[in-house]
DNA sequence: TCCTAGCTTAGACTCTGTCTAAACAAAGAT
DNA sequence: ATCTTTGTTTAGACAGAGTCTAAGCTAGGA
């Protein structure tokens, strides 16, 4: 079963069929998928699925905090279904994969309190840009 | 003068009244706009400036290197005239607000060499988020 | 069984951003 | 001064991503 459908339950959220489809198809893949290609995929296993729905429950999955959104390049965000693992990313400009990445140390540590500007911080997200090893070749 | 447009001239770029307009109206503020609050306050100044000539001119003053383009919250993209240096954001999660910041040490630094994937890493954006002083408050 | 609350659906709609074709402007050649 | 060429601006049509709405559906409780 779904690791991310189990963490889902605890929060008492009523798993239908088509938000199991959904969080599996999220979960499934290493890639990190826009709402259309979740629907696209979701759609072999369950045809009637509706965008709307598809909408829905991520925006939901989001704002449960189990799932993150990512607004990285192009037009469409994308959601990464390791919200619980801290994590940041690294993207190749050739030909736009993206992978998880760790640092060292907390980013937060590198912000100093002068830099703050009165803010209460409490996330920090870095991104990583460059060339993958194929697109480092051509 | 604009140092923006100081720096755009540079390209042999040809600034026309629009382009000026916009130029300095991205870099009289602090604040990062979207591409309509550009238009929107450009048009103050220059009414019948386009739609398309905002985005037309801000596309290209991105990829001249002199303006960054970001993008973090919502379905905008923002434009921050400040390319040349080296920065960092801090968002308001209550009122979308948004800072420049520096951290203390480079974060291409914090990514070990087996996190790498075999990428040639070339830059890094930390995006800090939190809630401001008035926020906090409320 | 009936009610209620919540979920799903199709499609209309909104918002950002891009494209196109035509009008316009500036600089150099004649 | 006029013509030509090249690049710029414009209005409006278009496209993609995401949201909203109203109606229908489903599951669980009285």
């Amino acid at each position: 079963m779904s690791d991310l459908v189990t963490r889902l339950r605890r929060h008492n959220w009523r798993i239908t069929p088509q938000r199991r489809v959904i969080a599996e198809t999220l979960e499934g893949s290493h890639v990190h998928f826009t709402a259309d290609e979740i629907l696209e995929r979701a759609c072999e296993r369950m045809p009637e699925l509706s965008r709307a729905t598809v909408y829905n429950t991520l925006n939901e999955m989001v704002a449960l905090g189990e799932v993150l959104e990512l607004n990285l390049e192009g037009r469409s965000k994308r959601y990464d279904p390791n919200a619980d693992h801290e994590h940041h990313h690294l993207i190749c400009e050739g030909c736009g994969q993206m992978k998880d990445v760790h640092t060292v140390g907390d980013p937060l540590d590198w912000l100093p309190g002068d830099e703050r500007h009165g803010f209460a911080v409490t996330r920090a997200s870095v991104t990583y840009r460059g060339l993958c090893p194929d697109c480092r070749e051509s």
